[in-house]
DNA sequence: GGAGTTGTTCCGCC
DNA sequence: AGGCGGAACAACTC
């Protein structure tokens, strides 16, 4: 579930959390694919370093620590950071326990084993393949109109939702947002890009930012699984206006909210609104 | 017991 | 070549 409002909520928690503290012991309980190191040298180089700033990256989320190395994390579909400040027990599905100097922990865990963790030193950030063809964030001033209508030019055939969800053109949309996104442009998510109109692609472009901004400041949308570093959920899921919500009204004309699947996931929207 | 689930990558097809 | 859609990854819930 986290797409990027949360994985920023993630980020700015971890920011607070853990900045400034010295990794005093790693453990990893089960060996897993760390991809570019073993789990040995991970430890290795993680212990005893100082995080000096955690920052997000797409949806990914990055610790930088104070010999250059960075650690980085993806929690795909159900990642879960969960910060303790005294002894507790080790969630189930634990990939890695991180313990500070000052007794804290924070765990990395996952359910369905999808989530990433992985190390390299900060100069080879750019060779990692998420980053490397990684889109415009929304959040950051690269995001501009202009880059928008170049990248719907380059791409005119992808339908509105394709587009939407493409990491490489736009980062940080996930499904919960890109039906979000769709309703309140009032946009069809089935029509090719092309053929909106100049109107639509500046609502579509504005409102981009709007959903996600507005969701981060209510601290991301629990549907199911997504939960904040000491284990809150966001609010955000009161705002959704359709996800999830086939066969229900559309809060403004009344209309059953209907379900389609494209690229084998699900779109909702409403037929009579968004045209 | 079958279908569906928030994300990404890879593979085959066109 | 490059874009696209579908399958796969794993485990859980309804």
């Amino acid at each position: 579930m986290p797409e990027l409002p949360e994985v920023e909520t993630i980020t700015r928690d971890l920011n607070q959390i853990i900045s400034g503290k010295k990794i005093t012991k790693v453990t990893i309980p089960d060996e897993f694919d760390l991809k570019d190191i073993s789990s040995k040298e991970f430890i290795d180089r993680a212990t005893s370093k100082v995080v000096f700033k955690a920052k997000r990256i797409g949806k990914m989320i990055s610790l930088q620590l104070n010999n250059g190395d960075v650690i980085l994390f993806h929690l795909k579909m159900t990642g879960l950071f969960s910060f303790f400040s005294k002894e507790s027990e080790i969630p189930k599905h634990v990939k890695i326990i991180f313990e500070f100097d000052d007794g804290t922990k924070l765990n990395f865990s996952d359910v369905r084993k999808f989530g990433v963790v992985r190390l390299v030193n900060k100069k080879e950030l750019n060779t990692i393949k998420y980053i490397k063809t990684l889109g415009i964030d929304p959040t950051t001033e690269e995001y501009t109109l202009d880059n928008f209508f170049k990248l719907i030019k380059k791409h005119p055939n992808k339908t509105v939702k394709s587009f939407l969800m493409d990491q490489h053109l736009i980062c940080g949309i996930g499904n919960i947002y890109a039906s979000e996104i769709m309703y309140k442009s009032k946009i069809n998510p089935t029509i090719m890009v092309i053929k909106l109109t100049v109107e639509q692609n500046n609502k579509l472009f504005k409102t981009i930012k709007e959903i996600l901004l507005k969701a981060i400041e209510n601290r991301g949308t629990t549907f199911s699984d997504y939960r904040d570093t000491i284990g809150h959920k966001g609010t955000n899921q009161e705002n959704l206006k359709v996800y999830n919500r086939k066969d229900e009204k559309c809060f403004s004309c009344n209309q059953n909210i209907i379900k389609i699947v494209q690229n084998s996931r699900s779109t909702f929207y409403c037929p009579k609104c968004q045209t």
